[in-house]
DNA sequence: CTGTTAGCGCTTTCAT
DNA sequence: ATGAAAGCGCTAACAG
């Protein structure tokens, strides 16, 4: 059961090792034919380069670690993508989770110190300020790294997310241009990034339309669908009660709006709404939600785009590369009730 | 930057390098106080062994492979028990996704050839037969490797699955017992193993309970929330409808419940409903979802037991592992309406 | 263009 | 109980 080595493709072409070596390593001081004839015996032997050899003399192991808090729906299409874009790059993929770590774990010194990973993605949703602890670990670990979804207005780190103002601008515009000057918003968890941005993001919004912002208008629904409807319950038996809610997910808004009709109000006659996320279920709903929808699969591609630059010049400035989120207006929004 | 090593260590401690070595590894050779002075040593300099160093010359990684075709919503709890589990033995994961790989790709080769991973294993729901071309790959790579999901009754491979026979046949048995007659199904995809599976169970638990199994009580909805809501809206419309259903997950049990409701039928006095999945969501639905849980979290566990088995056997004989789902009964089932 | 030599950081004989 | 020497499979000088 033992593997083909680099050695025995030798023996059998009748070269150095070395020289098969070169070949591997597509050298262009070796001759085509030569390079033909190896590669030809390397193929019938079915040799495969041991990148853990490879590894320990370049002090590369081509692979990447990705640590994650969980495998919420959210991260999904962002795991699949650093996957795939790993795969076309021919890096491997590590995975973590920074679950169970505490405070006193040398969390990234666990990964790279110990796996000898090429370079961190690090995706944490929760708005806890680790920020600088995070990243003298990583610095001190002298790996490249980037963040996901975190960070963007940072100018000293790698970062890759979704541009949550640029996204609830936009539906917070079209909302205002479909004549709503009473908007209102059930709100994610204060915990999470997300959460924070689009909240800020909504208020900026706002004011930058010159439309004003009602407390009373603002329900924290931690992005869960029934706390969104209980939210909207409150929110919508209000006598000056908002035309439109913008919810900071699609959870949100089809609970809020099953709250809506439960009262007898019409979406998007009496009232308008407008998701974020693009949840598949938000094309079978009824009414068809209007969202925004984050090109989640881009993340992933994007982030080892900038993990790659960083490693080919360790000397390179950090970058900060905002993902801009698509309106798509389906049936749940409309232009704003007349009285 | 350079890293610490063995030698450095080794020096500073005025002892030869596989004397640290030994230390490492905890040789019953070396004296406790020697142990004790070395070690102090590796902690004041910070050493951290070189896993790739060691790979070379041991030929094991400590890493793992787990194989999945996408993350979805199921895949999630066992993604995570997997990584919880590797992290308490001292394995690293990586993670590869089979999406793209078309016949031709020699996948597990890729996987273990290429990354020299100590295991595989792998999730794979589509109910396709690659079994034994996937088999011999493995085989012939000289890894173990286990099942997830699949392949529970095969004897010649290591597998970790929810048994569901023994689910449903729970889920039906309970039914019964409530005087049901009349159960129906709303199936999921017949193109994945727990389609078929739980659609055979049924079958099989109406006949051992001596209940007539109609075809028209059939519903395929593809695991799908409205694709079941519809075909619950045309089994519900038969003059001789089914007084329950059997639902193979929770999001079509929940498609079907409102569409039931929307025919003006009452949950459960008018018919009963039982999911599969035990979502989240099934707690704040009205009326709360009656369900099966499936022990997710544990598969991931007891699937890298398995593979750890196999490592220190490798003449092992395949072993099976069934897990069994619990019968989380709340209000969407009652007993069989009087007429 | 290709072969020789050395070495990555560790474990593993074999001595002592 | 510990050291010396060899080697895992590969790449990187340095020759020639």
């Amino acid at each position: 059961m033992k593997r083909i080595t680099i050695k025995d493709v030798a023996a059998k072409a009748g070269v150095s090792h070395p020289t098969v070596s070169r070949v591997i390593n597509d050298d262009p001081q070796i001759s085509e034919p030569t390079k033909e004839r190896i590669r030809a015996i390397m193929k019938k032997l079915g040799y495969r380069p041991n990148l853990i050899a490879r590894g320990l003399v370049k002090k590369k192991t081509q692979v990447f670690a990705l640590v994650i808090p969980d495998l919420n729906p959210h991260v999904q299409p962002i795991v699949r993508g650093v996957i795939d874009e790993c795969r076309r790059r021919g890096y491997g993929l590590m995975l973590f989770s920074t679950e169970y770590w505490t405070k006193e774990d040398e969390t990234y010194s666990y990964v790279v110190s110990n796996w000898r990973v090429d370079g961190v993605l690090i995706y944490n949703v929760v708005h806890h300020e680790r920020l600088t602890e995070d990243v003298r670990q990583l610095k001190a670990e002298n790996v490249p790294f980037v963040f996901i979804n975190k960070y963007l207005h940072k100018k000293n780190v790698n970062t890759v997310a979704i541009d949550n103002s640029q996204a609830v601008r936009q539906a917070v515009e079209n909302l205002a241009g479909l004549g709503h000057k009473r908007i209102g918003i059930l709100n994610g968890s204060l915990m999470a990034v997300d959460g924070v941005e689009r909240f800020e993001a909504f208020k900026e919004s706002l004011a930058r339309l010159g439309l004003k912002f009602d407390e009373r208008y603002v329900g924290n629904a931690n992005f869960s669908d029934s706390e969104a409807a209980e939210e909207a319950r409150r929110i919508l038996a209000l006598p000056d009660r908002p035309t439109a809610m913008f919810c900071a997910n699609d959870l949100m808004a089809m609970g809020a709006i099953r709250a809506a009709e439960a009262m007898n109000l019409r979406v998007p006659a009496d009232v308008s709404f407008i998701g974020f996320d693009d949840l598949e279920a938000g094309h079978w709903f009824k009414p068809a939600l209007s969202t925004l929808r984050p090109p989640l699969r881009d993340v992933g591609g994007r982030a080892i785009d900038l993990l790659l630059k960083a490693i080919e010049d360790p000397r390179r400035k950090p970058e900060q590369v905002p993902l801009l989120a698509k309106l798509v207006l389906r049936d749940s929004c409309g232009p704003a009730p007349k009285n």
